[in-house]
RNA sequence: GCGGUGGUAGCUCAACCGGUGGAGCGCUUCCCUGUCACGGAAGAGGAUGCGGGUUCAAGUCCCGUCCACCGCGCCA
């Protein structure tokens, strides 16, 4: 018999159907045997009516058991019914059950808090979890979301290498690579470089991936390993239409979530941000005006906390910008801005407390490129490649950097980005996969 | 790297001023014909992260070490 999937069994209300899944819950009444059904559609009761041939299967079918289950859909009588709940007023009556995959006692409770240790110890196992669902069902709408909304306004999705050669820029911490024959190579600890030269083809660029940062940090906003969701633009009159731009996506994203990511909210307690047609704007110097603090040429974290704090309380909104850097804390392509010396066109994005998007015009023109490079105490020919894209001509332009994790996090008010984070690197967590006991394929060749 | 807090059953936690460790959930066995976090009865399960020290006696105090969380530093 074909299979119907969970979450289409209402639609079939007297019929006799086959589906399979996971065990979820098992309740045993002695004669009789009660079963939530899992499937990645949804969840169904099943029932094992007093004599049925399944009632003995049913006794030795325990939690996570992968099971098919041949039964009838039938309406649940009124008293029966639960409100609230998926296929609450319609079970399964089961006729036949059949045992795919035994399934060993879990090693943590489905629906207790966990310890993060225990979650990510038992990563294969959690995310199976409603709560861990959820969670990367939000993230997975936040990718589709960029990408939809890019695409609507003429952006190329391009793919930006991972392995990059000297670490020219110096800055973040860089994972070296030791491959490549009398050359250095290195883990990509950012798209930008590659952005900035694809604008010369395809003037609106955006990139989705993987990026890597050596630094021994120990918070609750940072990874060794992050999916960065990158975007540059050419022919901009400022950083504003960059600043413009991304405020578009964010209310795509929060648009798309309210729509298709309810019940992934509902599931995590978590709310929707405010989101305003137009996010609040302040220079840094302004933000620290406010908060009565020094002009520092950064925010520390518990202002970035303070100020988005001011912004949801005045201008009702949980992002705000903080613009114009000084020139020192930004990287060389940063542009100056003529109207306001020593400060940059750039700008950071702040949502519910954190730094989620870095932003700038860049510096479009060859020379002043050259200049800038050696004013940061950098050799200008070790970028030759990328600085040909601007010898032969690049529009003004600019674009951000958001990290996927964070945003994800922030979205759904979670304490510690690795929570929102499939498998999180660290210091001294990456997956043990006794990859040293694998034999590899390709070293036969 | 620095500071704070912590590490006790499979999970989440409790154990006062030092006196040979408990609960809930889970697990095992039994009972249960409408449950939906099913319910009921009984039971198993621990050298208290690791190493040293103080003491008649250490989960508890001291030193070291490892790990975690929180904050900071760092962070194109």
């Amino acid at each position: 018999m074909e299979r119907t999937l969970i979450g289409e069994l209402s639609a079939h209300v007297g019929e006799e159907v086959c589906i399979t899944g996971w065990v979820d819950v098992r309740r045993d009444q002695g004669k009789m045997v009660f079963f939530d059904f899992r499937d990645r559609s949804g969840k169904v009761q099943g029932v094992c009516l007093p004599g049925s041939e399944a009632l003995e299967t049913a006794k030795e079918t325990g939690k996570e058991y992968v099971v098919r289950v041949e039964g009838v859909v039938n309406k649940r009588p009124e008293k029966n019914i639960v409100a609230d709940r998926q296929n609450g007023d319609i079970e399964l009556e089961v006729k036949k059950l059949t045992i795919v995959s035994k399934a060993a006692t879990l090693p943590f409770d489905t629906d207790a808090e966990l310890n993060l240790d225990t979650l990510l110890d038992y990563r294969p196992l959690t995310i199976r979890r409603e709560r861990e669902r959820a969670i990367f069902t939000v993230q997975r709408e936040i990718v589709a979301a960029f990408r939809e909304y890019l695409d609507s306004q003429g952006f190329t999705e391009f793919q930006a290498p991972k392995l990059v050669g000297d670490d020219a820029e110096g800055g973040a911490g860089v994972f070296k690579v030791e491959y490549f024959k009398d050359r250095n190579a290195y883990l990509a600890t950012s798209p930008q470089l590659y952005k900035q030269m694809m604008v010369g083809a395809f003037e609106r660029v955006y990139a989705a991936g993987p990026q890597f940062r050596a630094e021994k940090h120990a918070t609750t906003r940072h990874l060794n390993e992050i999916s960065m969701l990158d975007f540059e633009m050419g022919f901009i009159k400022s950083h504003e239409d960059v600043m413009r731009m991304i405020e578009g996506v964010l209310q795509h994203t929060t648009k798309r979530l309210a729509e298709r990511a309810q019940d992934a909210f509902a599931a995590t307690g978590a709310t929707l941000p405010l989101t305003p047609e137009s996010f609040p704007v302040l220079k840094l110097r302004e933000a620290q005006k406010i908060l009565g603090a020094a002009e520092e040429p950064d925010l520390e974290p518990e202002q970035e906390r303070a100020i988005c704090e001011w912004a949801k309380r005045e201008k009702g909104s949980d992002f705000i910008f903080i613009t114009h850097y000084p020139v020192s804390k930004r990287p060389f392509y940063t542009m100056e801005d003529e109207n306001d010396p020593g400060f940059t066109k750039s700008f950071d994005l702040l949502f519910r407390g954190v730094e989620i998007v870095s932003g700038s015009q860049r510096v479009h023109e060859y020379d002043m490129l050259v200049e800038k490079i050696r004013a940061k105490g950098l050799d200008p020919e070790k970028f030759s490649f990328y600085l040909m894209a601007f010898k032969y001509g690049l529009p003004p332009h600019g674009g951000i950097g958001m990290g996927l994790e964070r945003l994800t996090q922030k979205y759904l008010g979670i304490d510690n980005v690795k929570e929102a984070t499939l498998f999180p690197r660290d210091m001294n967590r990456i997956d043990v996969l006794l990859s040293s006991s694998i034999p590899d394929e390709s070293d036969d060749a």
